[in-house]
DNA sequence: ACATAATACATAGTTATGCAATGTATATTT
DNA sequence: AAATATACATTGCATAACTATGTATTATGT
């Protein structure tokens, strides 16, 4: 009955996590938008709507952690590819590390 | 520079991992309100506004996760004290495992 | 041939929540 | 007497995920 709540629950746990996930599945790699999804999708089950890639994406480039280049195909729609910036890779390392804390900081608490 | 881009981001990973941390921390402990923000501030170097708790927990009261009680001091304001309701602790069960099936994710993808 | 699904981009409006600012009241410290 | 700490609470703002919707191309099924 409170599946409602649990459902909302994961959404707001997405807010944070989803550009952590996502400059970390760019870091050593490009990948386009409709790619990201997929990735995400594979490693870790979590289902990103296209309504948040793309104006997350659009954020992230505001705040040049990302770039993108348009790349044209033999067939079929262009791609834009995203890659990260050298402050997207300090920015990444600064998240880990908070993450990593608030990791342990859980583990503590809820045993 | 982007210490703004870090901090906003710090705020919006708070969204839903606060209910998480409270719901943890109220297992098996009764704590009233300024209490639990000095347990999480002790325990995991987190800060929880106050304009932040007192909303949060008449969130919780209302989805009956927690049930609250006065109780009068012998001298100063009274308290009011937090526990965990049976969905509270059903609920804190499901989240549990959704934030350990995440923490494996990004622990996957990070490295 | 035609319809459906999959690929690939994008935006507008709704909703939820952390936080700063502000307020009330009591107790303790300087 | 003033400042700080304790203890509750609300209002308004900013942020971000999601649903719904839209455009356009290619592949698959009947």
């Amino acid at each position: 009955m409170n599946d409602e709540f649990i459902h909302k629950w994961k959404s707001q746990v997405k807010k944070g996590t989803l550009a952590f996930i996502i400059l970390n599945v760019l870091k050593d790699n490009k990948f386009y938008g409709y790619e990201l999804i997929e990735e995400v999708r594979k490693f870790t089950s979590i289902e990103i709507a296209e309504g948040t890639l793309y104006p997350l994406m659009n954020r992230l480039k505001k705040e040049e952690l990302v770039v993108s280049e348009w790349v044209e195909q033999n067939s079929g729609i262009p791609r834009k590819y995203y890659s990260l910036t050298t402050i997207g890779e300090e920015t990444l390392i600064e998240m880990t590390s908070y993450w990593s804390e608030l990791e342990k900081a859980i583990n503590k608490i809820s045993k």
